[in-house]
DNA sequence: TTTAAGTACCTTGACACATGATGTATGTTG
DNA sequence: CAACATACATCATGTGTCAAGGTACTTAAA
């Protein structure tokens, strides 16, 4: 089980990237990254709603009260432009972040050798 | 420019990672750092030594004061058998959440099709 | 029919980590 | 002697995560 503390920094990429393919809400999108992770990454409801805040704040989405005729209702969010573009951009960080991480945290030679040998 | 809050969470596995061929200091782990990651990332002195702190607080590392007869005087570290067990914990949970953000930040279908179409 | 569980939203307070600012002290070089 | 490099350290502040608590509707089981 994956700590979203380890991802801190990634929570908002993460809901952009699930706003891609057009609007949805704070369930589903927890249902789909706890499915997508194989069950390891559950992004808690304080983390999700904050993030949300967040990122309406800063004009990444919008956000609308749904009209559901039965069931609880439902916010639906929305990318702006302006968060598809910073989903573009954070996830090119991302690509840096994951080869730099890999190198820094590369197996010392003695480690690799071991496994060489085994 | 990478923000070592977008690292939040590894600069302790950092830190074990650069112990583990041997003891070293802070000031050479900041460039080595610096080094390895081509500039990208530069651990900020704060977040450094609190680091260490809290590393040997945990029984992560150990260390000492050299006996430096010129130069500024310096602190090593060393990792502890704790501290190595930690490290290979810490590599193995960098592999799961890499391979898990990939899957969360995968390209949307539109986006990789335009890519194809270019 | 009550009860439990699922759907769906939200806020508050506590905590952990990163960092800018600031300080100490020595050595080297222009 | 001024500037820069080496080398350590702490404090206050900001930001993000999350446990705990709350609201409200729906469905299925007991």
């Amino acid at each position: 089980m994956i700590s979203a503390d380890i991802l801190r920094g990634y929570t908002d990429t993460i809901l952009l990237r699930r706003l891609a393919d057009g609007p949805s809400y704070g369930y589903r999108i927890s249902q789909e990254v706890r499915e997508l992770s194989g069950g390891a990454l559950e992004l808690k409801e304080a983390t999700l709603y904050t993030a949300f805040r967040r990122l309406e704040g800063s004009g990444a989405i919008r956000s609308w009260w749904g009209d559901e005729e039965r069931g609880a209702r439902r916010r639906y969010y929305e990318l702006t432009d302006q968060g598809r573009a910073r989903l573009r951009a954070e996830c090119e960080t991302w690509t840096d972040t994951r080869r730099i991480l890999d190198t820094l945290l590369q197996e010392a030679a003695a480690q690799r050798q071991e496994e060489e040998e085994a």
